[in-house]
DNA sequence: CCCTGATTCGC
DNA sequence: GCGAATCAGG
């Protein structure tokens, strides 16, 4: 391929226009984006205010939308990383327990800093972190389980209604 | 890594 | 004059 009247004529209108170099070549068939550019300079064309891309963005890419959060089986309230239970396998405790002020159930002397964690004792933060009297509950642990029988309640609660009602109904 | 234009330099 | 190779930048 070689420039032509015709194909200068289209390179000069297609420069114009604000395609890239790649682009005109495309267009123009048979050649590359550099033979474009280097024409476009000897032809003095150079130095264009604005390109057609800069004005116009390409197309993005469509992201694949983020799958929907899980729902099912997690914590509500204060969280620490925990597996989801399936809520049978959460054992039952005194319901008059559950009714009480969680931040009066656990005696002061069982709680524990952060440092005290193991696996048999109870994760479940008490208190707002950050502040000097910030605690964990400091129970015994359910084996498998990052919290102690009552606080495991607590935090499975939610599922454990939610598919205790879709039984009844 | 995708793209852009700019420059160089052997042909 | 031509354009591949290379550079610099977004």
């Amino acid at each position: 391929m070689s420039w032509n009247d015709e194909r200068i004529e289209q390179l000069k209108k297609l420069w114009a226009d604000g395609l890239s170099a790649s682009q005109i070549a495309a267009e123009l068939g048979g050649i590359t984006r550099n033979a474009v550019i280097g024409k476009v300079h000897r032809l003095g064309l150079s130095g264009r205010a604005k390109t057609a891309t800069a004005a116009a963005p390409r197309s993005r890419k469509q992201r694949t939308p983020a799958p929907a959060p899980r729902q099912n089986g997690f914590v509500r309230g204060n969280v620490v990383l925990a597996p989801r239970v399936a809520p049978e396998e959460v054992p039952e405790v005194e319901t008059e327990l559950a009714t009480e002020p969680v931040e009066n159930v656990v005696p002061i002397g069982q709680r524990c800093s952060i440092l005290e964690l193991n696996e048999a004792t109870c994760r479940w933060p008490i208190g707002e972190p950050g502040r000097p009297d910030f605690s964990y509950c400091g129970g015994r642990a359910i084996s498998g389980l990052p919290y102690c029988s009552f606080h495991a309640r607590i935090a499975y609660q939610p599922v454990a209604d939610r598919r205790r009602d879709r039984r009844v109904g």
